[in-house]
DNA sequence: CGTATATACCTAAGAAACTTATGTATATAA
DNA sequence: TTATATACATAAGTTTCTTAGGTATATACG
C-alpha cells in the first residue's frame, strides 16, 4: 500500500482506463479489478470511489445501467464517447508527467 | 501546466530530493530549479512550499541557516541525515508506484 | 521618478479530494 | 450465528493544496 498523498488525483484517470478497456464495469468490480492488478498495492476505497462515479456521470462522462443479479443490485457503468476522449486525455497527461518525474528525480524507468 | 490533482502529493518528495543532491538551497531557489528542470510543467507556489519547508524543519527533516545576501534575508535548508533516509524511501516509493501506474494504464515508458 | 518585474520571505482562508466511519442489505462459508 | 464477501451509499473530518494577501529590497525601463 502506498502514502495516501502518492494516490491521489490518480482516481478518475485510473476509473476511466479501466472503463475505457472493457464495455461495462460496476463499481465494486473496479475496487476488486485495481486491487487484483496491482497486487494490493492500490486500493480505491468506496467512500472515494461512488462520490467520484456519480459527479462522472452528472457530468456526461459515464452513463448507468441498473441490473438486478439475484437480489442485490448492480450498477453498471459505461463511457460516453466525451468520456473516452477524456480517459485519453488524463492518461496522456498522466504518462507526461511522469516523464516529467522521471526526470526530476533522476529515475531510470523499466521497459514496458 | 499539469493539473492540479496530479502534482499533489508530490511535494515533499521533490523538495526533498532537490535537497539531498546539493547541500542547501533556499526557498525560492527551490520553486526556480523545479520551474527550470520541468520546463515550466511543475511550478510550485510559495503558499505550498513554505509551509512544507517549516513542518520539515520542526519534523527533524531539514535544518536551517539564514543569511543576509545584501539587505535581503535567505533562508537556506540543508537536510539532516534522517532526512537523507526518508528523501530515498520516497523517491523509492514514487519509483514503485510509476511502475505500477504504468502497468495497470498500459504505457511504454520512455528510456532513462 | 515612478512603475513593473524579480527576488525573498511569510500567513490565512477556502477549496479539493480524499479517508474514516457508518449505514443498508443479501449470500455463503465455518 | 458469526464472519467474510458482495454491493450499494452518504457524511463528517482531515490533509494538502490553491488563492490571495502582506512585507520588503533590487533593478530595469521609460
Amino acid at each position: 500500500m502506498y502514502s495516501k498523498e502518492l494516490v491521489k488525483g490518480t482516481l478518475k484517470t485510473i476509473i476511466l482506463k479501466l472503463l475505457s478497456d472493457s464495455d461495462k464495469m460496476y463499481g465494486y468490480e473496479i475496487t476488486q479489478k485495481v486491487k487484483e492488478l496491482t497486487g494490493g498495492k492500490i486500493q480505491l476505497t468506496e467512500g472515494a470511489l461512488y462520490p467520484t462515479l456519480h459527479a462522472m456521470e452528472a457530468q456526461g462522462i459515464l452513463t448507468t445501467d441498473v441490473v438486478n443479479v439475484g437480489n442485490r443490485i448492480r450498477k453498471y457503468y459505461t463511457v460516453t464517447s466525451a468520456g473516452k476522449k477524456i480517459a485519453r486525455d488524463k492518461v496522456s497527461e498522466f504518462s507526461d508527467f511522469m516523464d516529467t518525474m522521471i526526470f526530476l528525480l533522476d529515475l531510470k524507468p523499466k521497459m514496458g
